[in-house]
DNA sequence: ATTTCATTGTGTAGGATATACACAATAGTA
DNA sequence: TACTATTGTGTATATCCTACACAATGAAAT
């Protein structure tokens, strides 16, 4: 085994010989969300002349599966220091069916490691691959059809996140700094996929002692003008170490 | 690519050309918790004279993951149909440092898919493999050494059940038939690793509604004897299937 | 300038849940 | 027969969650 590869590969020579930089039949997709407009969005790829689908690449030999993940992330969204988690491994054999390529490295059986990744969506700028025509934001209620088991990998990061906003105040990394209480509840109710009460929606968050209420008001919206907040990062971040109820 | 393989593999063959039947870079490792005697139990292999791990195995080519772990479970257990969990893949390329195999296809890079199962003890029949001279039940609190990164999986696993705890009753799986309620109670101490409080956790317990009363007492033991309770396998089902809290 | 209206800010009452704690009953043992 | 560790059951309190009401406000409409 030689020490050092070429750090780069052509689309042809991915095609062909994918496993003289990467580990053979094991990928990587990223699952990104964001949020805009009182909006959850995620971000996906168009091939080529091909269908949508979540953004992916290869684990190169001697790097770890994580850092793989936030590399892709990194070409996609042009972001460090995201956060980003491990939630689930596809190992159907049958998950990739209807593959375009018959031939050579690429047309070989791959398990898939996803990840799910939450970005400030106003500090994106969606970047395609050598493979892909567009990456752009959908509506996570309006992807549209996405290749192989795409759009349950993506429904199963959706149903990780989801959970874990039981114990865990994740939404930070979805905000920009300074936001309202509407559009946290926004986001909370997005993600649930479910109606909250404002007051103890209010209430609750307050409780968790992350949130820093600001002097100012944003206005410009049509109605009673409402308060700032921001988080306080120290406390999120304790509050994210610890877990926020327990339940035993 | 043949149709069709052999079925299994020397050990040397294994080492050698293990691609010949199994996918290159990946492998999966399982984490079977057992309770007996009050003691919350993990199964490990011991290498014909080297260090303690964890059972596992690979994946076979036209095989799912998830199916490659309940095969290696029933190698190892002897037992089908039993609770198995995908929990986390380990991907450091350093997480195998120290191999003894310095060449040969068993000397590759692998990725560990981790997968942890419940089982009732006395229903197991520990087997080692071709590799092994040993299989038998530890103590969670008293493993040795394990090699590889193996201790951190075993650990993440424990973790993730006792996250899991929280919003799914999953202690059927370890549990007798008929069991008493201080036996229960032992189960849930070991896991979360702390103290209940008696009368508290019975209410708790009942109060999920998933477990019937038997008429039946447990006797034999030096003082009061206790009631003999039994999952109520529909209610149980149920209330795997929905969560216990919510949360939200 | 005044009114309108959707929205925000704040609070309270009631119910459900969790926690802390006490005493009687009992099966084997001394 | 008394003893002891354990089990069965209940209650009072604090805490949390849920449902709901009313006043304040800022832009838009009149």
């Amino acid at each position: 085994m030689t020490k050092r590869k070429s750090e780069s590969l052509s689309p042809e020579e991915l095609r062909t010989h994918g496993d003289r930089l990467f580990l053979s039949h094991l990928s990587v997709d990223c699952v990104i969300f964001g949020f805009h407009e009182g909006q959850l969005k995620v971000l996906l790829l168009k091939w080529k002349d091909g269908p949508w689908c979540l953004p992916g690449g290869f684990v190169k030999h001697h790097e770890s599966v994580d850092y793989s993940a936030t590399r892709i992330l990194k070409e996609r969204t042009g972001l460090d220091e995201i956060y980003l988690k491990q939630f689930h491994a596809f190992g159907d054999p049958q998950r990739e069916r209807g593959k375009r390529y018959k031939q050579g490295w690429i047309a070989n059986r791959f398990v898939t490691i996803g990840y799910y990744a939450l970005v400030e969506y106003s500090k994106v700028f969606p970047q395609p691959d050598l493979l892909s025509s567009e990456c752009k934001w959908w509506d996570v209620a309006a992807v549209p059809d996405l290749i192989y088991d795409h759009k349950q990998i993506m429904t199963t990061a959706l149903e990780t996140l989801r959970l874990s906003l039981n114990d865990h105040p994740v939404v930070y990394n979805l905000m920009p700094l300074k936001f309202t209480m509407p559009e946290l509840q926004r986001l909370y109710e997005t993600i649930l996929g479910q109606r909250l009460d404002r007051r103890n929606f209010q209430k609750r968050m307050l409780a968790l002692d992350i949130l820093v209420k600001l002097k100012e008001r944003k206005t410009g919206g049509a109605h009673k003008a409402p308060f700032l907040y921001r988080f306080d990062k120290k406390k999120y971040d304790r509050a994210m170490k610890q877990g926020l109820v327990g339940g035993w």
